[in-house]
DNA sequence: AGCAAAATCATCCGAAAGTATGAGTACAAA
DNA sequence: TTTGTACTCATACTTTCGGATGATTTTGCT
């Protein structure tokens, strides 16, 4: 922005040298050529092209951008106020359910997937599809997904 | 904005300008050199500066405006379910959700798997593949687990 | 110390999920 | 009539998930 007032005020004088050629040239060409035929028409008409496309040009590289600001609002979903969930004890023990297992599952429940998991368990991702797996088992459930709404209709998951 | 005001003025000053210079050294030529009508420069001149402006209107007319989209991010906290969980056709409409997508995205959260919901819909794995890519990118999420988790925190699942 | 359960990690393999692309149909809006 | 959108389906490919199995290490308990 700072910069383009120099650039514009350049670019004027460019184009006043430019027009300045132009008409001298075309001066010229009347004064060699005026007296053999030349069309009045046809003269004219590349005239008029000519400075209708230098206008153009102008108005593309003068015209400073203009700068339509749509304002977006993009909404934040927060997270529940879930934390501090305490998974009840006397399902877990129900279902053979380990610490490390229902870890596994609260990560799952939040979309993470296994190298996820593991990443945030600082264990490998083979650990993960064992604990996973073996939580299935314990779940009686086939998918992660199965098991993220099954322990949550049991109370095990907020 | 209001510098940009005095520029365009300077501007178009300086072309006013720079155009009575040139068509004063047409002038100066024609006494100088030749005696062609001068009532042709000037309306050279006139061709030049209705073109010009012409090539202007034109531009300005034809380019559409850059537009800058600035992106505020507001927070938006969700509607508890107290309310029953009638599919809130704003925020559907919001997300640009559609029926099909919705109800894929109401099988999966039951946890069934692609193939399941396939059977269900009466549709072929491939279109319900189709249909959770789709959504996942309208929830702006890459896997099932997260598309679920996030339809729940904005309301649009139970 | 010894044992069982839990936790860790691995490999192989098939199934499921997801990506990319193209395309045909239907239907409503411009 | 053209255009746009939703829905449908397909092929080909990559990634992730899950099952089966075996192994080593920790941990807690008697």
């Amino acid at each position: 922005m700072i910069g383009n007032t120099f650039s514009k005020n350049k670019l004027v004088i460019l184009y006043g040298a430019s027009l300045a050629g132009i008409l001298l040239l075309l001066k010229w060409l009347e004064f060699r050529f005026v007296i053999i035929d030349h069309s009045f028409e046809v003269y004219i008409g590349a005239i008029a092209l000519i400075f209708t496309s230098l206008g153009i040009w102008l108005a593309i590289k003068l015209s400073r951008p203009k700068i339509k600001t749509i304002i977006v609002e993009k909404e934040v979903y927060p997270t529940k106020p879930s934390e501090g969930f305490i998974p009840d004890e006397k399902k877990l023990l129900k279902t053979g359910i380990s610490k490390r297992e229902w870890d596994v599952l609260q990560l799952m429940s939040e979309g993470l997937s296994n190298q996820e998991i593991a990443a945030r368990l600082f264990v490998s991702l083979n650990t993960i599809k064992t604990h996973s797996s073996n939580l299935f088992e314990k779940l009686d459930v086939k998918r992660r997904t199965q098991a993220i709404e099954k322990a949550k209709r049991m109370g095990l998951l907020s």
